[in-house]
DNA sequence: CATTCATATGAACGTTGGTTTATGTTGTCT
DNA sequence: AGACAACATAAACCAACGTTCATATGAATG
């Protein structure tokens, strides 16, 4: 029931990445684009599951689709992905980096 | 529930900053240690609430505490502060930078 | 030692959120 | 057009979580 006029806040960005399935998400898609069904195969996530976790990946704005034949193809938003070297990912209101 | 004697996923350690109390509790305590009855103050939150929170900082290794009198005083655990400069919180699996 | 201050704990409640099952939609191929 | 493949959506269920209220603990002070 957030309206969506007022910005949303950090926490809720990383309510969304603080779900297991929503975070493997994220970290696959790092490598680069990928299509649903390979998704499904590397974590090992039903589909009908796996595609609710990616409506609210899609509706925080952190990765956008594309079509490619029956295929749906996955990445990260723009703005989400930072610096060429590190493995970090930019939420707007703060940096998440996993390299120690 | 968690069985101690395996690690804590990186996953958990964000459940524990994807709430907007215990967010605010990190954030606070970047400016150093805090007392709890000045935490209920900065951050209005009953005593009992932000107790309750407070524990789950505990639990989850992010804080330390020392007592000074009656009063207690909360700190972020040592190895979750990071750089001298940044505004980042290591959380072992991976690190938080609120510098954009 | 009784009281008060400062904080912690326990239990009960309501809501949110992840999972499952079933069905719908969109695209492709023959 | 029919059939299948790839993915999305809806509804229902259950468990985890945040909140509240009541009570307990521990330290200090008279």
């Amino acid at each position: 029931m957030a309206n969506s006029t007022e910005p949303t806040a950090c926490v809720d960005r990383l309510k969304v990445l603080a779900d297991a399935t929503r975070l493997a998400v994220v970290e696959s898609l790092m490598a680069g684009p990928q299509r649903v069904g390979v998704l499904m195969d590397r974590l090992h996530v039903e589909q009908s599951l796996l595609s609710h976790h990616l409506k609210v990946l899609r509706e925080a704005g952190l990765v956008d689709t594309e079509r490619d034949g029956k295929a749906v193809v996955y990445r990260l938003a723009d703005y989400v992905k930072t610096d060429s070297a590190g493995q970090a990912i930019n939420l707007g209101c703060c940096r998440l980096s996993f390299t120690p």
